[in-house]
DNA sequence: ATAAACTTTCAGAAATATTTGAAAGTTTAG
DNA sequence: CTAAACTTTCAAATATTTCTGAAAGTTTAT
């Protein structure tokens, strides 16, 4: 089967490289940014065999971090009418993007927070030996709780709720 | 030397564990998070012994890491009278904290990235071949350029400006 | 049904990150 | 100065995460 594989220029290299060890400095590994930033360079949607040869992986590698970016909701599965293979673009709008991330880092890392908190706290309640840990447990979770609520609006928002926001910091 | 080390309570012990946990899905090692959850409950400052005794850690691991928390000025070394051994306690303040990390993570996650794609931006500009990659990096560096001045904002906030936005918000 | 085209899985290999502990370094008391 | 008390460093060991590639699984065309 013919592949199409595409030679990045060395600015998009650039872009591509500079993102995966971005990537690596936030806890993200660095494949999956990889692709991310490679999808979001490329207009047309690329099929897995590409970006194995683009950024030099392995099939299985491929195949999960694209499935994970698919998951987290910042890529696409495309089919394209007369090929067999699927297709994978990302989405390109910053906003939708930001939004995207915020839902699923919530979800995945601020709600297992305020449950652990939570449970904490009801079993350390009016227990007279553990104020330290009281006030620390309920000043946290109430922050966390705070941070909860601006991501959830945040989610539901638009570019323009955003710039007001900013206006009104200022 | 006599060593006064720390018996943790049943919650206690469930506070450092959880935060040990939820540090690592957050990309913080897990001994810098136990290190900073037992000094977050602990009233009185703790020695690098205690803390090697009460968790279970190597002396080279309590030092690297608590030395990091200091870094990252969550933690303060306290000097007590009559004792020749460093002392260090945490910063129990949830708005301070807040502030803290997110003025550190600004300056080590976000300026590089900022940085980055100015340097890339530069390249790029008037490429007529790299229109994808022109509208994508602008966007980006964009967006994070007014994440960096909302945190820039919060760095310098109390927590009244906090509750004020939180209303404006609703 | 069969075979080709493609995707997914997963055990082991490779790469990274963390931890240990002993040695080297530093400070203070006498 | 010397010794004791304490801190820091770092090479090697361990643990964790990521990656590979071949085998198994799936889908589609004929």
């Amino acid at each position: 089967m013919y592949v199409c594989s595409m030679k990045l220029s060395e600015q998009q290299e650039k872009f591509v490289h500079t993102w995966g060890i971005l990537g690596t400095n936030w806890g993200i590994n660095k494949t999956m940014a990889q692709i991310h930033a490679l999808l979001l360079i490329t207009d047309k949607a690329q099929s897995t065999e590409e970006m194995m040869d683009t950024l030099q992986i392995s099939r299985g590698n491929a195949n999960m971090n694209v499935r994970s970016l698919v998951e987290w909701g910042l890529v696409n599965k495309e089919m394209i009418s007369g090929d067999r293979k699927d297709f994978y673009s990302a989405k390109k709008d910053i906003w939708v993007i930001a939004r995207q991330i915020a839902k699923q880092r919530r979800q995945r890392e601020l709600e297992p927070v305020i449950e652990a908190l939570a449970e904490i706290r009801r079993d350390v309640k009016n227990d007279p030996k553990e104020t330290e840990l009281q006030k620390r447990t309920e000043d946290i979770e109430d922050f966390a709780l705070k941070i909860d609520s601006i991501l959830s609006k945040f989610e539901r928002s638009d570019e323009k709720w955003f710039y007001k926001l900013l206006l009104k910091l200022a």
